[in-house]
RNA sequence: CGGGAAGUGGCUCAGCCUGGUAGAGCACAGCGUUCGGGACGCUGGGGUCGUCGGUUCAAAUCCGACCUUCCCGACCA
């Protein structure tokens, strides 16, 4: 038996958390690296874990009226000039599209053709090219609101990426409304928001703070910008959802007007929120352990697999009936809005299935062998306890339990998730402990180390450029649920009134 | 884009300093023995050593350029 160290991956989170993070992404099968520069290939296993994500926002936006629309890849370049400040920051990190024909070279390889007269975008995002066509379907105040979502791809051409966490090309939704009110702008922007948290919270099991950004993090363009933050377990902050509140600077620049009930024109107000396959990345830093990710039930690829266990043909042919029926069985059931995903596994590959399963991360394995059939019983693991933590079960009871079972794990994934946030946020109000919270033992190659510091700003961007520069450290946000308390600016000793949240962030 | 490291069968890596046309472990296939177990034995398939160019009788090995990946930083809508 070949000895293997006492987890499944390598090196552990302790170790290298960012070799870890590559580590596991591969041993789970969830994605891989292409032959594109900067772009991942999402495998069926992980794509099965984002049409669950997907799918549950999407059931949820369609109850808020949010309808599904599609608009074009390409943005004329001259939509991006439209807004000065979404200029100022778009202006880089875009693929642009200058030719539209390959022609043979003179050494027979292909060469661009054909020059466009007005180069293209490929989206970063699509608020000019939306606001193109709210433009024209907007005239009225009896037009509005107009709540539109669109799910698609989006280019952004990072200089440094990480799989799931930036890319160059990543999978997201994007919502676009258009309101007659500021008031209602601004109600429907906390709504999308109150949307990811709840995805996060009751699907990802990922404990979120909601808040507002500072000027200096708000999207080009925006009034606002809110965020739903979490903490990974190396306790940086990770931005998992954005909703902006756009007021009338987008409905200007795309001649979005309608005229109200006192027959005035109007600039409409809008809104725009996103989130994306970064939502992954989150998923897998926030639960992953030594041993491989974890999927929350909620949106698991599949929530159990069956693991027939046989010697001969004839244990064989008894086991995999008996597995088959109990497949067709949890097929049946309901857990939360959809039926139990059930995979049988019946290969004869030793107990690396065991593994493989593990690594995959789902949530619970069964195994089924004769002596499990003679007590009519199963033999079943969690992945949120120990691999050797396994527990026998009389089959009956273990369907009647399924849904609770798997309830448990979400239950358990989350409250750890909080517990890990809890024991990293520290209320701070001494410059010399703000300091030593974020500075690594050893610079080299830095530990574990930081969190979450709830600490006084003045508000001034001076501080918060003197932090970044200093430590690594931005405001993450602030908090929405926030109490009103006197207190001094970490930085400069000048007065404040509320806390904000400090941490080094992805 | 700046600093550092690295690119050799699917994966992890050795070989490179001291040039002579490829190795190991894991994975994979077959057979046998096992088996509630990340099993063992035997046999076998698979690589023109990131790309292009240079030096040389000869290059994975020396030189140059480029590309890509990873880490740190800047950037991150």
């Amino acid at each position: 038996m070949k000895k293997r160290g006492d987890s499944a991956i390598s090196p552990t989170r302790e170790e290298d958390y960012p070799q870890w993070y590559q580590q596991v992404i591969k041993a789970s099968g969830l994605a891989e690296r292409s032959a594109v520069r900067g772009c991942m290939v999402i495998r069926p296993w992980g794509y099965a874990l984002w049409e669950n994500i997907t799918s549950a926002l999407d059931a949820m936006f369609k109850a808020t009226g949010i309808q599904n629309a599609y608009f074009p890849l390409f943005i004329p370049l001259s939509f991006l000039e439209k807004e000065a400040e979404h200029v100022e920051g778009f202006a880089k990190e875009c693929a642009v599209v200058t030719h539209h024909r390959l022609e043979k070279g003179p050494d027979g390889d292909l060469v661009p053709a054909g020059r466009l007269q007005e180069p293209l975008v490929v989206r970063p995002t699509s608020e000019t090219i939306i606001g193109d066509s709210f433009s024209r379907w907007i005239s009225s105040y009896r037009d509005l609101p107009v709540l539109i979502n669109q799910w698609a791809n989006v280019v952004r051409w990072e200089l440094r990426t990480r799989i799931f966490l930036r890319t160059s090309e990543f999978l997201w939704q994007e919502g676009h409304t258009a309101h007659a009110t500021s008031g209602e702008a601004l109600e429907r922007t906390l709504l999308m928001l109150d949307i990811y948290a709840r995805l996060a919270e009751q699907y990802l099991a990922l404990p979120v703070i909601k808040g507002r950004k500072t000027a200096s993090e708000r999207f080009p363009g925006a009034v606002d910008t809110f965020s739903i933050e979490a903490m990974m377990q190396d306790r940086k902050a990770l931005q998992a959802g954005t909703s902006h509140f756009l007021g009338q600077n987008f409905a200007r620049a795309s001649g979005i007007k309608f005229q109200n009930a006192e027959e005035k024109e109007e600039y409409a107000w809008t809104t725009s929120w996103g989130a994306s396959t970064r939502m992954i990345g989150a998923l897998i830093m926030t639960h992953g352990d030594d041993d491989g990710i974890i999927l929350p039930p909620r949106v698991a690829s599949a929530h159990v697999v069956l693991l027939p266990i046989y010697r001969s043909a004839q244990d064989k042919s008894a086991v995999m009936t008996y597995t088959e029926s109990l497949a067709r069985e949890l097929k049946e059931i309901r857990y939360h809005e959809t039926l139990l995903r059930v995979q049988v596994d019946d290969r004869d590959t030793g107990g690396a299935r065991n593994w493989d399963w593990i690594k995959k991360g789902i949530p619970l394995r069964v195994e089924i062998g004769p002596r499990d059939i003679a007590q009519n019983a199963v033999y079943l693991g969690r992945r949120d306890k120990g691999n050797t933590d396994k527990i026998s079960i009389k089959r009956d009871a273990f369907v009647a339990k399924l849904p609770q079972l798997l309830d448990e794990v979400q239950k358990n994934l989350y409250e750890r998730a909080l517990t890990y946030r809890n024991a990293h946020t520290i209320t701070l109000d001494d410059r010399d402990g703000f300091y030593s919270l974020f500075t690594p033992n050893n610079a080299d190659h830095p530990e574990i180390h930081g969190g979450f510091a709830l600490s006084h700003w003045c508000g001034s961007s001076a501080c918060e450029v003197k932090l970044k520069e200093e430590l690594g450290v931005t405001i993450r946000c602030i908090p929405l649920e926030n109490p009103s308390e006197n207190g001094a600016c970490i930085c400069c000793g000048q007065p404040s009134k509320e806390r904000v949240v400090f941490a080094k962030a992805y």
